[in-house]
This record gives structure tokens, sequence and C-alpha cells, in this order.
RNA sequence: GGAAGUUUAGCUCAGUUGGGAGAGCAUCUGCCUUACAAGCAGAGGGUCAUAGGUUCGAGCCCUAUAACUUCCACCA
């Protein structure tokens, strides 16, 4: 094949994805001689577009999947996607309402479903299909979507169960209440934002004209509803007034003052109007005490019957107009400017309303123990494991969870209520006779569940769960899952104590975290800010594996990571800098049968590239076990970039633009071997670009993405020989720098004399080559030179360059001179170690005898720098 | 109110059981050297937030402080 001479992603990343399903090789086997190794997939909104967000927790999965699949394991990449009842539920009635000038309630409940089915169709494969574009290998032939049969039956199976053992009930409880979308929402949808509000005074007088009571609020509407004033039983100012009346005041309506440790003396006046229906302390309140439970809001935050002449205001226009009549009537106080937290529903951010209503509960305590449990014995460990921290705040305090929705897209509860007998049936199967009296005036709950209570069964459902399929024998427990740290609470915690509910057993053993993704100023990437970024098009930009490595680069657990145009332009020129080393390693094959490794002598250059790679091996390994994938990116870049192409490919010009053959086909063997391992060392991270050259190397058949993860070899440690091979390398390094110091041209080639060397005759040819020297003698001692130098000092003993005019020996004392003064700081440094007893005594002794090598040397090179400094002296 | 994270070069970030401070980008110098200018060679640049402590030895462990970020709870 001809290689195009720039890395051109486009010409082969959609062919060869399609070639990787078409093959079969993303399917997963229940396989009894191996180990599985599964992850599902965090199920991304049907209504969502791949995000940035989803790009990286992708990237992650799609890496480790791919390491483990080479490493032998029998690896499932379980994708899906999710309803996202209220997100996509919105959509379309926006939808429906932009396009047919309709509503929910023109169309009817089934109306409803068939325009979303619709949608769903028509535009929920639009993310799977960008997942595709990434070069996620997921297992598509086990795609699951959240409401598909097999999900629901698995919803279906759970509600029962729960409800069954008590831990499923009905009642009317204190919930969130979004009026926009007109919904319940859990604890966990509401997000609270600090605003700017008051804090208003009321007076409330009491009814026997003895005095009055003055109470504070943020919500001056909800004293509509109030049905008493509370007070601190201890408080003395109060004592005598608890069990009088007060009325209350534009309502006309005579309610208690009760006493209640609720109340807190200090804050305010010490006195709290109670309203139970609209406020979760008042309700706690209200049950104590016997109150009345008053709700004066309609579900779409209107004002309702109860509110008077109040009644069909909105929420806003009510508070202002109560407020403008208390003013009126003398019973405000003062208004203070206050400061406090609202509760905003997550998804279309308008104030939440706390109401009573009747809803659905999932009780938390029996739950959450053994899910706190597994976690506190590690059996379920978070990466990093502070991340179990947040986990237990919030599992140790968790209130019973919301699960019913005022909606239509979603799981429909499975109660049936019998019109008959009034009797209330849970069933798996839907119910059109009631078993209690055999009526027929049976009707199903109109409710949904929370879209959470399908996707806490992710882990299980999605592999045949309830029935006992070989995929749930196999496959379960997942083997980890991957998730950014916000969703710990939504979906984490909730499939941890569903496993252990449903299936007995946790549901992974390893939770990896890490963080967003941030723009170039580490803000948010928000819709309103506009600092999104697409990655669909930095795929069309730069490709897919440029995106994917810039994502991992510096990424560590946990950590939030920003994104910068700079890393993807860093990540394109490395896939270029790939591309052209196995283009010039392509080309210099033509022709040329490469042989066997073991079969050939290898040069010091070879030991030095193999030892490397067995070290970069080794690394790259431990890092991929340990899921730091920054790490294990930054060691291909620096084994890749500097040591196989800016020095093992440099040095192998020398055997190949030579003219022995034989020498020649040995360095190419070496090349095609170095560079196949580094294809499979690089080829989770980035699997196009790798494919589409393993697929060109002779000595490889069939696919990368089922090759095996290299092995370090032992036989390839040549410690010795790269050792010394370093010396030679040291030698060029000096060699560069002199001529740059000294403004000799790099294409000038210089003599230089090698004095008393360590360094190995055969690598000589290298130093030629790299450093730009011509001719190079071996000597005992400079005694023999009679032209202008310049020495060089290092490992490789003494290199003296004969520069004629060049040399100005009072620059060269000057140079030599710091250069020793250095030396003579690291000998000192050294000696001071060395002569410490608690060193030692206690330091590992490797590390001693390193310090004892490097005193040594650094003595012997100060001796030569004394040297040579007193012969320009005294020339 | 409770908790967590971050603080290392101008910028973005690594730094794995404590053992001579790293990368990329940016800057400066010189190079189109037949894989690559999306490149090559060389150079400069850091009181590792601050103050203590433990240790023979601290970017790393402990304590306190500061700044920034985030999560949780929420008293009307």
């Amino acid at each position: 094949m001809e290689m195009s001479k720039t890395y051109d992603p486009k010409s082969f990343e959609n062919k060869l994805y399609k070639e990787w399903v078409d093959k079969g090789y993303f399917k997963a086997k229940v396989d009894g001689k191996k180990e599985p190794f599964t992850i599902v997939i965090p199920p991304p909104n049907i209504t969502g577009q791949l995000h940035i967000g989803h790009a990286l927790n992708d990237t992650i999965q799609d890496v480790i999947i791919r390491f483990k699949r080479m490493q032998g394991y029998s690896t499932l990449w379980l994708p899906g996607t999710d309803h996202a009842s209220i997100a996509t539920e919105v959509k379309i009635v926006e939808k429906m309402n932009k396009e047919e000038g309709l509503t929910k309630q023109d169309v009817g409940r089934e109306g409803f479903l068939e325009r979303a089915w619709a949608w769903k169709e028509q535009y929920g494969g639009r993310i799977v299909e960008q997942l595709k574009k990434l070069g996620a290998s997921c297992d598509w032939s086990r795609e699951t979507f959240t409401m598909d049969e097999k999900c629901s039956k698995a919803v279906n199976e759970v509600f029962v169960n729960l409800f069954n053992k008590g831990l499923i009930y009905k009642g009317d409880r204190i919930i969130n209440w979004c009026p926009c979308c007109k919904t319940a929402l859990s604890d966990a949808e509401v997000e609270y934002s600090e605003q700017d509000s008051h804090l208003w005074h009321i007076r409330y007088p009491l009814s026997d004209g003895s005095g009055e009571i003055i109470v504070a609020t943020t919500r001056p509407e909800t004293m509509l509803g109030d049905t008493a004033v509370a007070v601190n039983p201890k408080d003395e100012r109060y004592a005598d007034m608890v069990g009088k009346m007060l009325t209350l005041p534009l309502v006309n309506k005579q309610i208690p003052i009760i006493a209640d440790e609720y109340v807190e003396k200090d804050f305010g006046s010490g006195a709290v109007k109670i309203t139970p229906a609209h406020d979760p302390n008042d309700f706690e309140v209200g049950l104590r005490h016997n109150l009345q439970v008053i709700r004066i809001m309609n579900d779409d935050g209107s004002m309702n019957e109860f509110a008077g002449k109040y009644q069909g205001l909105d929420r806003v226009d009510a508070r202002k107009r109560i407020c403008e009549d208390l003013q009126a009537q003398g019973y405000m106080v003062k208004i203070e400017d206050y400061k406090h937290n609202v509760g905003e529903c997550y998804r279309c951010h308008a104030t939440v309303e706390p109401i009573v209503s009747k809803q659905w509960f999932v009780k938390m305590e029996p739950l959450a123990k053994p899910a706190i449990d597994v976690v506190r014995k590690k059996k379920v460990e978070f990466i990093p494991s502070r991340f179990s921290k947040i986990y237990f705040n919030w599992m140790e305090n968790i209130k019973d969870w919301c699960i019913s929705r005022q909606l239509w897209w979603g799981h429909r509860i499975p109660a049936y209520y019998c019109d008959d007998c009034g009797e209330m049936t849970v069933s798996k199967t839907a119910v059109t006779v009631c078993p209690k009296c055999g009526g027929k005036h049976v009707r199903q709950d109109e409710d949904v569940l929370d879209t959470w209570f399908s996707s806490a069964l992710w882990p299980f459902s999605t592999l045949g769960y309830p029935d006992k399929t070989d995929d749930l024998k196999y496959f379960y427990p997942n083997s980890l899952l991957v998730t950014a740290y916000d969703i710990i609470f939504f979906w984490v915690a909730r499939m941890i104590f569903s496993g252990l509910e449903h299936m007995g057993d946790i549901p992974f053993p390893e939770v990896l975290i890490h963080g967003i993704v941030r723009d170039s100023q580490g803000r948010k990437m928000s819709k309103s800010l506009g600092n999104g970024i697409d990655p669909l098009e930095i795929i069309d930009n730069y490709g897919a594996d440029s995106l994917r490595f810039s994502l991992v680069q510096g990424l560590a657990p946990g950590n939030d990571t920003r994104y910068t145009d700079q890393k993807t332009e860093f990540s394109r020129n490395f896939m270029n800098k790939l591309w052209n080393a196995s283009r010039f390693t392509l080309l210099n094959l033509k022709g040329v049968r490469v042989k066997e490794m073991g079969t050939f002598r290898l040069t010091n250059a070879d030991k030095w590239i193999m030892s490397r790679l067995n070290k970069a091996i080794k690394d790259i390994t431990a890092n991929l076990e340990k899921y730091e994938l920054g790490n294990a990116a930054a060691k291909l870049y620096d084994f890749v970039w500097t040591e196989f192409c800016d020095w093992y490919i440099e040095l192998a010009k020398v055997s190949l633009y030579g003219d022995n053959q034989d020498k020649k086909i040995n360095t190419l063997s070496v090349l095609v071997y170095v560079l196949e391992n580094i294809l499979k060392l690089m080829h989770p991270f980035v699997p196009f670009i790798t494919e589409e050259i393993y697929k060109n190397l002779p000595t490889t058949k069939k696919s990368i993405v089922i090759s095996s993860w290299p092995a370090v070899n032992k036989k390839y440690n040549y410690t010795k020989e790269s050792g010394e091979f370093a010396k030679a390398m040291e030698a060029v390094k000096a060699i560069r720098n002199m001529k740059a110091e000294k403004g000799v041209a790099p294409s000038k080639k210089i003599k230089a004399y090698f004095i008393a060397s360590a360094i190995n005759p055969k690598d000589v040819s290298y130093i030629y080559k790299l450093a730009g020297v011509e001719h190079a003698e071996y000597l005992q001692d400079k005694s023999a030179i009679s032209e202008k130098i310049v020495s060089l000092f290092g490992d490789f003993g003494e290199i003296a360059v004969p520069l004629g005019d060049l040399v100005d020996a009072q620059k060269e004392i000057e140079r030599l001179s710091g250069d020793l003064a250095y030396t003579q700081k690291e000998i000192e440094r050294s000696q001071k170690m060395l002569s410490n007893q608690g060193f030692v005594a206690k330091a590992p002794k490797a590390l001693i005898d390193k310090e004892k090598e490097k005193l040594i040397s650094n003595q012997e090179k100060a001796r030569k720098l004394q040297l040579e400094i007193e012969n320009l002296k005294n020339s």
C-alpha cells in the first residue's frame, strides 16, 4: 500500500469501523474458558447529541475494554440509550405545540405516546451513530433501550417485588413539584441556587386582642395555607400565648399557637408560621399537632380555590398582591433583604414548590443499609477512593425516594384500581378484571416511574433479568462502571442497592469516577455560555483518534480536565508522527523479507530500543491495569516520539542507508517488531490509525482489534548493553550542544578525539551519523593533540573536538569553570549524604550504591576539568 | 452549617510505596538533514500557595492558614 505523506483520518476511519462491526469483533461471547470483562455504558438520553462529556466517558470505557479484549478477556461493552422521561416529554410537547398547535391534553395519552415513539424511532439513534464515529467498540447486537420490552419486564418485576415486601408505598407526602413540567421530582432532581430575595415580617394579631405575634417568611403567599404558628416550648416570651388563637390576616381565619421543638428561639422573632401543605418541615409539625393541611396551589403554580380572592393568580403575582394587601392593611412590619437558596427543577430550572401530594415512594432505609455495607467492606470500590465519602454522606442521610412522575413518557406504574370495589392491585401483568371483586372497571395508575428507576436496573435488566439467561449468569456482576461524579447519587448509588436487592450481589466491584470537561478557562460548558465544544466537529477536523488522545491527555481519575484546541493539535501531530514513522518503515521494507526476532544478532542500538520497549510495555500495562489513562498516554508519547522516532529511527538509518544488505534486513526486522508492538500498545487509545497501519505490516494477518497485548520479554532486557549505548547517546548530545553553542552548523562535519573513552567502538558509527562527525580517533591522553580543542566531559569520558580559530581559550576556561563548580557542588552533596549515618543506615542499598557511583564519576570528571582548565591557562 | 478537591515553568497539566523537579504549548537560536515544517537540533524559564512539624532526607506524610472550585444540608 502507498501511504499518503500526511495522516488523513477521513480516508480510513469510517471504513475500518464498518469492517470491525461486520466481522463481529465487538460481539461478546459467553465463553467458559475465558474470564468475562463487562462494562455497561451509562446510557445517554435519546434526546441527546454526543457532547464532549460523553466523548470523554466513552473514550475511557473504550480504552479499557479494548485493552481487556487484547489481554484475552471475553469482553462485553453493552450499549444502550435512556428514554429520559422528563427531557423527552418536554421536547415532544414543544414539537407538537410548534408543528401541530396541539397540547398533550388535545391528543390524549395514546396520541402522545404515538408521537413520542415516532420521535424515538427517528432521532433516538442519533447518539448511537455518533458513538460509532468515536470508535466505541460496543456490542451493538445487545443494544438496549430502557423502554424495550425486556427492560419494562424487569421494571415491573422489581416494582411488584418491592411492593410486596412493603418497600414501595403510596402516600401523601411533601414532594418537590415542578409547576413547569407539572410533575413531582425526587430530592436528587432539585438543584439549589442562592438568590436575592426578601424576608417579610408579618403581624398576626391574637384573636382576643391581647397582643400579636410577628412571623417572618420568605414565601408570604403560603400564608393563605397557614394552619398554626409555632414557637419553641422553652421560649419564655411566648409561654403564656401557647394555646391561644390568632387571626390569620387577609383570610380572617382562626389558627392556634402551638409549641414545637423544631422552632429555633434565636432565629427571627422565634415564631414560625406553619403551612403543612407547602413546606416539608411544616408538614412534619402538622403531623405532630394534627393540623389541617390546606393546599392553596394548583399543579401549574397558580392559586386554587383555597386562596380566596387570589384564586387564579400565578404564584408570583399572588405574592405581589398579598404583600401589597398586607402593607395596606397594616400587617406588614418590615421587609428585609435576604439571600437564600431556592430549589430549581434540574431539567427546566423553574422554581420548584414543595407541595403535599399523593405519590409513590421507595422506602430507602432497608435498601441503603446493605448498599453502604458493601462499599465500606470494599466489595465495591470507588476509584479514587475519596468518592466513597460522598457516597456514604448521601446514603446515610437518604430519605424515601419519590418515584412517581405525572408524565406519560416512561414506564407506567403497574398498579390498577377497581372502580367497582375501590381496591388496588399491583401486578407484573396487565389487569383487566379486578381479582378482588371480579369487576371489569379497572384502570391503571396514570403516572409513570422516575427515569432513574429503570436506570437503576441497567447492569442486569440489559442482560435479561428477571429471566436467568446465560448472559446474566456470565456477565453479572459487571466488572467496572465508568462514570462522571455528577451522577453518583442519581445512578451509581441506586444501581448498587438495586443489584443487592434483586440480584443478591453487587452490580460491579469497581467504579471508575472521572471529572467533567471544562473549557479552556476552566468553566463548565453550558448552552447559555455558548462555550460548548462539539466532539463531532473535532472528529471531522482532526479525526476520532486525535480527539480520543487529547481527551486522555493528562487525565487523572476523578479530576476535571480542560479541553483546548492545542491539545487536539498536539494529538493530531502525534498521530502524524506515528503515521510517518510507519511510512518510513514500510517504504524501506519494499522488497525485503524481514526475519524473526532471535534468528539474527542485534546491534547495541537494537538492544537499547528492545530494552526500552520492554520498559514501555511494563509501565503502560501497569498504568492501564490501574486505569491511569493519562499516565499511560504520556509514556506512550514519550516512548514513541522520543525513543523510537527521534533516536531509534535515526540510529537505524546508519544501516538502512549503508550497503550491507544483511545488516539492513536485521535493522528492518527490529524496526517492524518494535513498530508492531507500539501499534498494539497504542491501539486502545487510537484504534483507527493503529489498525490502518497494522494491517499493512508484513508480519501481521488479522485485525489488531483481536491481536494479543504485548508481553514483557525478559530476554530483551539488555541492561549492560543499553547502559553502554546510553553513553554513545550522551556523546551525541554533548557534541550537538557544543556545535550549537559555538555556532558550528549542524551539517558541518567535525573531527573528534575520544580520550580514554568508555564508548564502545562498535557504536562510533552512530555518533558519526547523528552528531555530524567525520573522523574520530581513540587516544589514551591528549598529549599528542596539537590543535586548539574544545573538551567535553561526561559519562562517556572525554571528547576533544578540534575547532581551530573558533576556540577562545578565555571563554573555554569560563565554560569549564562553570561546569566544574556545578560538579563540585554535586560532589559535596554526595559526600554529605554518604557521611550521614542516618542515610547510610536507613536508605535502600541500591540508592547508596548509586550515590557512590555518582560520587566517583563526578570526582573523576572534576579532576579532568581541573586539568583541562590548567592546560588552557598555561597555553 | 458539613464535606471534598485544587494550588508545581508564561499557559494546560503529569509527577505511582518519601531518595537529585517533568511534558506539551508558548518564548529564544539554528536548520527544508531523501518518514514527518503537523518536522529536526539546541537553549532559557520553577522559594513545588504560605507557615510550622515528622524524617538522615519532603512536591509527596502530619498540622494550621490563604485563595479558587465543587458537592451535600438548609432555619422560617
